[in-house]
DNA sequence: GCCGTTTTCGGCCCGACTGTTTTCAGTCG
């Protein structure tokens, strides 16, 4: 068993105890223990048989032989009996809205709940109401929470947070109350799925700014509306809390805010071993909780809260706790590459295959926004779906390119288009023969109909990384946001291959993809692997994508000579010919 | 269930908002 999978096991342990009342602090040591997991660097087999778990931080001696039992057999007894005892339909219930654990628990033991179906029957039938502690509203609120999960997903990917949230933000910033004003929460630290929106806010008048924040178009209901907060739902069931604060509590409420939980605790526990406390209105010089303005550090920026922790400025995109507490301290944090760094991207298409724009049309939007190449990679012809390309029309293709470039020459415009295609990784090997695949400029390799099989895809993939005019691994899981999990792979090793043999591996910017996962470049980088950004555009609109891509590269600690698209062309020519001549072909 | 430069027990991050209540519990972030 992998450790994604142990993690989701742990966290539904987590979730379970707490339905059934546990203590919440041993509720949490789960929860902790299963985040460890997914940022581990190394396959957790490795780390079980050589007898390591009980060096992470938060595994204990009860854990050590629960993970144990998990991996090395695939099932744990503990887990299975404690989800026997709970019916399923509680941790759907959980998922409401204004429903914790206590009031689920409530519900099941006094009304005899066991799920969603029932609760909504128990609601309009006015016996939620009569139950203590409970009441009317709590009711009609419990009919809410349910009809909006049916309409809405929880989840949404980054790039559409962003486009709900980003005229909030210019139309908050223009408000005559307003000082300072940011997002906060995921979409600040780019996380690729995001739950709701926040948005912090300094300002003398509060109320003012509120009330200009629940009437924004775009709000469907105001869901929460006191004093210094408030929260709405957007258009497209969005989630937005808006925080306002003073000025001067401004810098501790954005850090505050923006996260993770995790790494807010790190920061807590900082302030704790300084004899400070740390707050969303402060940093405190008392170890007792407080708000008293004397008492208070004075930081007119996150940068200068990180300084008084003792820690330089750590970039939003890496306040995971991942590691960036360990690196700030020994100075090794890296120095994050910028989306402006990219000069071209790699993998696109045009309609040639199942892209929408002409080659001449690609040419003149990238080379408009100063990019300075820009690879056609249209599909094989295995992607018969995707209208892929045989060898005569690549051939073609090539032509085409050939004459658009000769006439961006003769203009004395430096941008070039590149050939290449998006190659199929089938069961036998790649769609197309080496002497095809020499002749272009950019090969990417993608596993379009993966096996079911782990071992079968990681051997299929590093197959691919193992042919010398192979460049790079082409959206590596296969995953689609939201939608589709990746397919079975041993991602590790197919890194490890690709770091051996010179191959680069794919950042997919699409906001869909974001594929090759963050949580994994820091590894892939420590192998020695490099990255391509790669916008995978199928329309002009996409090359937006590259600020996403570069959003999560930095989420993976890359550095600007960790990604190769942003070398310039003549670089980037002598970067593509390396692995070839290497291979002495 | 974890953890220890206050170390093997007794803590474990902290505050706003809401609803159901007259002082607080639950939920959320």
């Amino acid at each position: 068993m992998d450790k994604d999978h142990v993690a989701a096991v742990l966290t539904e342990i987590g979730t379970l105890l707490e339905l059934k009342g546990e203590n919440p602090f041993k509720t949490r040591a789960y929860v902790n223990a299963a985040r460890m997991l997914e940022g581990l660097n190394e396959p957790l087999e490795k780390v079980v048989t050589e007898k390591r778990l009980g060096n992470l931080k938060g595994v204990g001696d009860a854990l050590v032989e629960k993970i144990t039992t998990l991996v090395t057999t695939g099932r744990l007894p503990y887990y299975e009996e404690l989800k026997a005892s709970v019916p399923s339909g509680l941790l759907e219930m959980l998922e409401l809205q204004g429903l914790g654990p206590k009031k689920v628990k409530r519900l099941h033991d006094e009304l005899a709940i066991t799920g969603v179906e029932q609760l909504e029957a128990a609601a309009r039938a006015g016996k939620i109401a009569r139950l203590e502690g409970f009441g009317e509203k709590t009711q009609t609120r419990i009919l809410e929470a349910i009809a909006f999960k049916r309409q809405f997903a929880s989840r949404h990917r980054l790039a559409s947070a962003l486009t709900a949230a980003d005229p909030i933000v210019e139309s908050l910033r223009s408000h005559p109350d307003v000082l300072r004003c940011s997002t906060a929460g995921s979409l600040r630290r780019w996380k690729e799925v995001i739950g709701d929106i926040d948005f912090v806010v300094s300002s003398k008048k509060p109320l003012a700014v509120l009330q200009h924040f629940v009437t924004q178009p775009g709000v469907l209901q105001v869901l929460a509306h006191g004093d210094t907060k408030a929260s709405v739902l957007l258009n497209g069931g969005i989630q937005a809390d808006l925080r306002v604060v003073s000025e001067t509590e401004y810098p501790f409420a954005l850090a505050y805010f923006t996260g993770s939980k995790e790494h807010n605790i790190v920061m807590r526990q900082r302030a704790i071993a300084r004899g400070l406390r740390l707050n969303e209105y402060g940093l405190f010089r008392s170890t007792e909780e407080t708000r008293d303005p004397d008492l208070r550090i004075s930081c007119n920026s996150e940068e200068e809260l990180y300084q008084n922790l003792g820690l330089p400025f750590i970039a939003p995109e890496l306040r995971e706790d991942h590691g960036e507490f360990a690196a700030g301290e020994s100075h090794t944090l890296p120095r994050l590459m910028e989306w402006t760094d990219l000069r071209g991207s790699l993998h696109n298409h045009s309609n040639w295959s199942d892209g929408r724009n002409t080659l001449e049309d690609i040419v003149q939007h990238t080379s408009d926004l100063g990019l300075e190449y820009w690879a056609i990679t249209d599909h094989s012809r295995a992607s018969f779906q995707a209208n892929g390309l045989d060898p005569k029309r690549l051939r073609q293709q090539l032509e085409s390119v050939a004459q658009i470039n000769r006439s961006l020459a003769d203009e004395g415009t430096a941008f070039r288009l590149l050939t290449g295609t998006e190659v199929d990784i089938l069961k036998d090997g790649l769609d197309f023969p080496d002497d095809l695949l020499s002749q272009l400029e950019v090969v990417v390799a993608s596993l379009h109909v993966p096996a079911s099989d782990e071992a079968e895809n990681t051997r299929r993939l590093i197959a691919a990384a193992e042919n010398p005019f192979v460049h790079m691994l082409g959206h590596p899981t296969g995953r689609l946001l939201l939608e589709r999990d990746a397919y079975k792979v041993n991602i590790q090793a197919v890194i490890d291959a690709c770091a051996e043999t010179g191959t680069w591996i794919e950042l997919n910017a699409s906001p869909y993809r974001l594929d090759l996962d963050w949580r994994h470049w820091n590894y892939a980088k420590s192998k020695g692997a490099r990255c391509v950004i790669n916008c995978d555009a199928h329309r002009l609109e996409h090359v937006q994508f590259l600020r996403l891509g570069a959003a999560i590269a930095r989420k993976g600690w890359l550095e600007k000579p960790d990604v190769i698209n942003t070398l310039p062309l003549a670089a980037l020519r002598k970067a593509l010919g390396k692995k070839r001549t290497a291979a002495g072909s």
